[in-house]
RNA sequence: CGGGGCGUGGCUCAGCCUGGUAGAGCGCAGCGUUCGGGACGCUGAGGCCGGCGGUUCAAAUCCGCCCGCCCCGACCA
C-alpha cells in the first residue's frame, strides 16, 4: 500500500479527549476515529489489525471445533423475556420499537439467540457436544466508556458457545477453551494471565477471566508473588487475623463529637483502626442492607451481591438512612430493626470492638457479636488489599490493575432451559443441554496491545498484529534512481509476500521517520541517495534504536529473515498451560 | 445518576474576567526553494465561536435552559 493513498492523517497533538496511551496513540496514528461517546469507526489500519485478530480468533475457535456463523444484532424481546434477561438487565441494555411498535433490543451478547437456534437444530446426544461461534457487532449502552477503545458501546466480539450432554462433558472441553484462549492471546503478541472470576449475572459454576497488566486497566487483581496465586478482586478472599480483643467486656458508650470516619475515630479514642467495626449501607432488591466490616477493611460489594443474592446493588443515600433510623457517621448494627445485616466473618469473631451508637456524637466499646446484635447473614464481604494474607500461603498479596481481554464461562443450564435448549438421550428422555460461553472483545484487544506495546514515539506492533509488516521510506524523491530502486524493491518484497505501506509522499524525512515510528511497523526500510551511494538500504527493527545497512540485492531475504525471527519469537510464546481447578 | 472540566476552521489552542465586525501554530490548496528525525518563503481557501432563549445600541465574551465530549465516582454479561 502506498502512504500516499492509504487514508492516514497522522496528527501531531494528542486528540484532547484522550488521556490513556492506546487512546492518543490509535487516534494519532489514525486507526480509529470517534463518531459518538463510545462508538468509533475503524479505519483502513485499525482494520488490518482487526482482521489480524479475527483471523487468530478463527484458527483457534476452529481447531477446538469450533463453526463459524452469525447471528443478528437487533433481536425480538420476547427471547429476551423468556431467559428473563429483559427484566433483569438495566439501562445497558438498549430497547427499541419497530414500526409495528414491537419491542427489539440491540445484542449486548447472544446467549438467547444462540440457545433457541441450538434447541432448534439439535435434538439428540448424538448431535452433542457442539461449539459455535461468531465474530460481530454488540451494542451495550454503558453508562460510562472510556479509555479510548478499552471500554465501548459498540464493539466487536468473538462469542462462543458450547452445547454438551452433561455438566462432565463442559468440565473436559472447558480445558480446552482454556487453553486456546492462551493460544490465541500469545499470538497475538499479548501476555495475558488467567484469574478466577465472578460469574456475575450470567449465572453459571466456573469463570476465567484473562487479564492484561497495565495501570489504565478497569479491574483489580490479586496477586500472591509466593505461591503464584491470581485472582479478581470481586472474589479474592484472604487470610483475616482475629486481632485478640479479650473476653467481652461490658458495652460503654463513649462522647466522640465529630466524628464520622473510622480514622478520626482510631485517633480520637487512641485505638487501631482494628479494633473498630465500621458500618456501609447499600440499597439491594429488597430494601437496605447493613452491613458491617472491621474498620480497616472496606466492603467488597461483588461478595456482597453474592452473599445476599441480591441482582443489583447501590450505596444508600442519607435520606434513605434517615428513613430506616439510622444516624450516619454513627450507625450501630445494634437495635436496628427492618434491615438486612450483612456481617463480615471477621466482625462476628472478634471481641470487644468500637462501633458506632446509633446516637449523634457517641459510639459504643465492647461491641461483641451474638451478644449485642445479630446478623441475617454472616460471610465474608471484605476486599482484599495490598498486603493482606494470601489464602493459599499466608505471604502478602499485591493488587494489580488488568484490562479483561476475554472471558469464560460454565453456563450450566440456565439459558438452555429457559429456552428449551433440550436433547434426548439414549432412553428417549429430554434435558437441558449444559452450556458454555466464551468471549474476546476485538477492539479491546486490539487496544490492550497497544497499552503493552509501545513508547513515547508511537505504538509498536507485534509481528502478528501490524497492518503491515514493513514502512517503507525513500528519501530523495527527486532523484530518479533513488525512485525507481525504491520503487523496484517495493515489487519485490511484495512479491516475497511481504506486506509494506511505502511512504511515497513528497515529505521531508523527518516527517517520515516521525511517522514510522508512531504507527509502528515492526520492519523499517529506508532508500536514499545515502544508502544507495553503497548500494545498501537501511534496515531497522521498530524496537531497536539503531539501523543495519544491507546490500541492497539482499534487502528482500534480510527483511523476510527479520520477520521471520520475530514471528518466530511470538510462537515460541504458544506454550501449554495447566489447567488447574482452583477454590477461588 | 452524583461531582468536576471542556465545547472557537481538519488538529492543538488563545481571545471571554473588563461586551465593540474572529486570532495563532499545525494541517489543507497553489508556486518556488529545500531534502537523513515533524524544513523555508510567498499566495490562498476554510469558522451559524455546540444549540436555543434572554440582557444590551451591540454578545464568542454577561445570564438562563438544553445538547455533546472527557475525567472521578456509581454502574459494568
Amino acid at each position: 500500500m502506498r502512504r500516499s493513498v492509504l487514508l492516514c492523517e497522522t496528527l501531531r497533538d494528542d486528540p484532547a479527549e484522550a488521556d490513556v496511551p492506546n487512546h492518543k496513540l490509535l487516534v494519532r496514528g489514525c486507526f480509529i476515529r470517534q463518531l459518538s461517546s463510545g462508538i468509533y469507526s475503524l479505519l483502513p489500519l485499525g482494520t488490518r489489525v482487526a482482521a489480524k485478530i479475527e483471523q487468530v480468533l478463527r484458527e483457534e475457535m476452529d481447531a477446538i471445533g469450533g463453526q463459524e456463523l452469525i447471528m443478528p444484532v437487533v433481536q425480538p424481546a420476547e427471547i429476551w423475556q423468556q431467559s428473563g434477561r429483559w427484566y433483569d438487565i438495566g439501562d445497558d441494555l438498549l430497547r427499541l420499537k419497530d414500526r409495528a411498535e414491537h419491542d427489539l433490543v440491540l445484542a449486548m451478547t447472544h446467549e438467547e439467540v444462540i440457545t433457541s437456534l441450538i434447541g432448534y437444530n439439535v435434538h439428540s446426544y448424538r448431535q452433542l457436544p457442539v461449539m459455535l461461534y461468531q465474530i460481530q457487532t454488540k451494542f451495550r449502552d454503558e453508562p460510562r466508556p472510556r479509555a479510548g477503545a478499552i471500554r465501548l458501546r459498540e464493539f466487536t466480539m468473538k462469542d462462543a458457545y458450547s452445547a454438551h450432554v452433561t455438566q462432565e462433558d463442559l468440565d473436559r472441553y472447558y480445558p480446552d477453551v482454556y487453553q486456546a484462549y492462551f493460544n490465541i492471546f500469545r499470538r497475538c503478541g499479548l501476555d495475558v494471565m488467567s484469574v478466577d472470576s465472578d460469574v456475575g449475572m450470567m449465572g453459571g459454576t466456573m469463570a476465567h477471566e484473562f487479564m492484561s497488566l497495565t495501570p489504565v486497566g478497569e479491574d483489580t487483581l490479586v496477586l500472591c508473588d509466593a505461591c503464584g496465586l491470581s485472582a479478581n478482586r470481586q472474589i479474592a478472599t484472604f487470610r483475616k487475623n482475629i486481632v485478640d480483643g479479650g473476653e467481652p467486656r461490658p458495652l460503654e458508650e463513649v462522647a466522640t463529637p465529630d466524628t464520622k470516619t473510622i480514622a478520626d475515630l482510631a485517633v480520637l479514642l487512641d485505638i487501631p483502626e482494628t479494633s473498630t467495626a465500621k458500618a456501609t449501607f447499600f440499597m439491594g432488591d429488597s430494601g437496605l442492607i447493613f452491613a458491617v466490616v472491621r474498620g480497616d477493611m472496606e466492603v467488597n460489594e461483588t461478595k456482597l451481591v453474592n452473599a445476599t443474592k441480591t441482582t443489583a446493588l447501590r450505596p444508600a443515600t442519607e435520606g434513605e438512612l434517615r428513613e430506616y433510623g439510622i444516624v450516619g457517621g454513627y450507625a450501630s448494627p445494634i437495635g436496628v430493626s427492618g434491615v438486612q445485616v450483612v456481617v463480615d466473618d471477621l466482625v462476628a469473631e472478634s471481641t470487644n470492638l468500637v462501633a458506632g451508637a446509633n446516637k449523634e456524637g457517641y459510639h459504643l466499646y465492647n461491641v461483641n457479636y451474638g451478644r449485642d446484635y445479630e446478623a441475617d447473614i454472616v460471610a465474608d464481604i471484605a476486599s482484599a488489599y495490598e498486603g493482606a494474607p494470601c489464602p493459599q500461603c499466608g505471604a502478602p498479596v499485591r493488587l494489580e490493575r488488568a484490562i479483561e481481554v476475554g472471558n469464560i464461562f460454565k453456563l450450566g443450564t440456565k439459558y438452555a432451559a429457559a429456552l428449551k435448549a433440550q436433547y434426548r438421550d439414549e432412553a428417549g428422555e429430554l434435558h437441558p443441554m449444559v452450556m458454555g460461553c466464551y468471549g474476546i472483545g476485538v477492539e479491546r484487544l486490539m487496544a490492550a496491545i497497544v497499552e503493552a506495546s509501545h513508547d513515547e514515539d508511537g505504538m509498536i506492533w507485534p509481528v502478528s498484529m501490524a497492518p503491515y509488516h514493513v514502512y517503507l521510506v525513500v528519501l530523495n524523491q527527486n532523484d530518479e534512481t533513488v525512485m525507481q530502486a525504491a520503487e523496484q524493491l517495493y515489487a519485490d518484497l511484495g512479491a516475497a509476500g511481504i506486506t509494506v505501506l511505502f511512504d511515497d509522499r513528497n515529505e521531508s524525512p523527518g516527517v517520515k521517520f516521525t511517522d514510522a515510528d508512531l504507527l509502528g511497523m515492526p520492519l523499517r526500510i529506508t532508500v536514499s541517495r545515502r544508502t544507495l551511494k553503497n548500494e545498501a538500504v537501511e534496515l531497522k527493527l521498530r524496537t531497536d534504536k539503531d539501523f543495519e545497512l544491507v546490500p541492497l540485492a539482499e534487502a528482500v531475504k534480510q527483511a523476510q529473515a527479520q520477520i521471520d525471527a520475530l514471528q518466530a519469537a511470538i510462537d515460541a510464546r504458544v506454550v501449554e498451560e495447566t489447567f488447574v481447578v482452583s477454590d477461588g
